[in-house]
DNA sequence: GAGGGTCAAGTCCGT
DNA sequence: ACGGACTTGACCCTC
């Protein structure tokens, strides 16, 4: 309830992997955060574990500063960014979250990403993370809720070295996650949210989906916890092009108490809808025999005018993370349209 | 270096 | 009841 607007110039921003088309893949990684796999590490001794996770945090540590940087150093309405998740490979997984205990590799931890949310901090940048799938509040399985909690939990923990947890979603920070599943409810993903350390409620997002939880679901939680509202997802569940004037956006906009929102955006992939220019229109696509399913895959870009125009309107109450193949490169196309 | 198999996890839908 | 999709690759291993 504390903070101010702190946030008033309007951003797109780009998710997860940064994309250098002129590069090599090899030299490429340079800036993407890597990862490994549960099997692959304990196929190691104990000693070749903890090296290899000190390896990729130290890798993960660079390429998330270099991000960093080259986010900082766009226009200030394209400094905004969302975390790939794998910043610390596998520590959320029993079997390999007590390799983290290690000291050597607590403190290469310590080390190396405070100064990567003081320049983020600097450098006017928003962060944000988006737990995966799995990680659902509302299960009514006890090990899955617990599973799910400790996976918030890893994301906050995240933001607590680097400097952007403890009070309501400072610059803008957000965990980002889905309702789930539906059978349990809504009342379900309260019970899971009272799980959470007050750490992770106030940097926690509900954001609407196409099947389980839409925003009309979700709008009774708008005095708990901030509501990230994907247009594209909006779109797919009901075929309607939400405007920036609408009372539900208005309510999405008041969960986050002060904080400028972010919304998401993404479109259909082009060779669904055709060669037109028109905003594509859901019902006709169903009528004429495209799936649902076909329907919710994001194009590479914001291809089609009308629909980045109808995004871009948006911006007058909301940040907008561009969620598209082509990743930043889609998001600066989307900028500079 | 290339190619094919593997990867922790939940839920929903179609068959 | 069961397999595939979602996300969408990136990694790992063998040759």
């Amino acid at each position: 309830m504390d903070a101010p607007f702190d946030l008033p110039q309007a951003r797109i921003g780009w998710v997860c992997n940064w994309l250098v088309p002129e590069l090599k893949e090899k030299e490429a990684k340079a800036f993407n955060l890597r990862d490994t796999t549960v099997a692959a590490l304990l196929r190691l001794d104990l000693v070749a574990r903890v090296d290899k996770l000190l390896d990729l945090v130290a890798h993960n540590a660079a390429a998330l500063g270099r991000q960093v940087a080259l986010t900082a150093a766009l226009p200030p309405g394209q400094r905004a960014m969302r975390i790939a998740s794998h910043a610390w490979p596998c520590y959320t997984h029993p079997a390999t979250r007590p390799l983290y205990d290690e000291p050597a590799l607590r403190a290469a931890i310590e080390e190396l990403f405070p100064p990567i949310g003081e320049a983020a901090v600097a450098g006017d940048v928003r962060l944000s993370t988006h737990p995966g799938q799995y990680c659902v509040l509302t299960s009514a399985r006890e090990e899955v809720l617990r599973s799910s909690v400790d996976e918030v939990e890893y994301h906050v923990e995240l933001f607590r070295l680097l400097g952007l947890a403890g009070s309501w979603h400072p610059r803008g920070t957000h965990v980002n996650i889905h309702g789930g599943a539906r059978a349990p409810g809504i009342d379900a993903f309260r019970a899971g949210m009272s799980r959470l350390s007050e750490a992770a409620r106030n940097l926690l997002t509900v954001e609407n989906d196409e099947v389980a939880y839409g925003l009309g679901d979700l709008l009774p939680l708008a005095g708990e916890v901030a509501m990230v509202l994907d247009l594209h997802h909006h779109w797919v569940a009901t075929g309607e092009y939400i405007e920036p004037d609408d009372w539900r956006v208005a309510t999405v906009a008041a969960s986050w108490r002060g904080v400028r929102p972010m919304s998401h955006v993404s479109a259909p992939r082009e060779e669904l809808v055709g060669a037109t220019q028109d905003l594509p229109d859901r019902a006709a696509l169903l009528a004429a025999g495209v799936s649902a399913r076909d329907l919710r895959a994001h194009a590479p870009r914001l291809w089609n005018g009308p629909h980045a125009d109808w995004a871009r309107r948006h911006l007058a109450w909301s940040d907008l993370e561009v969620e598209a193949k082509d990743k930043n490169l889609a998001s600066a196309a989307f900028a500079a349209g």
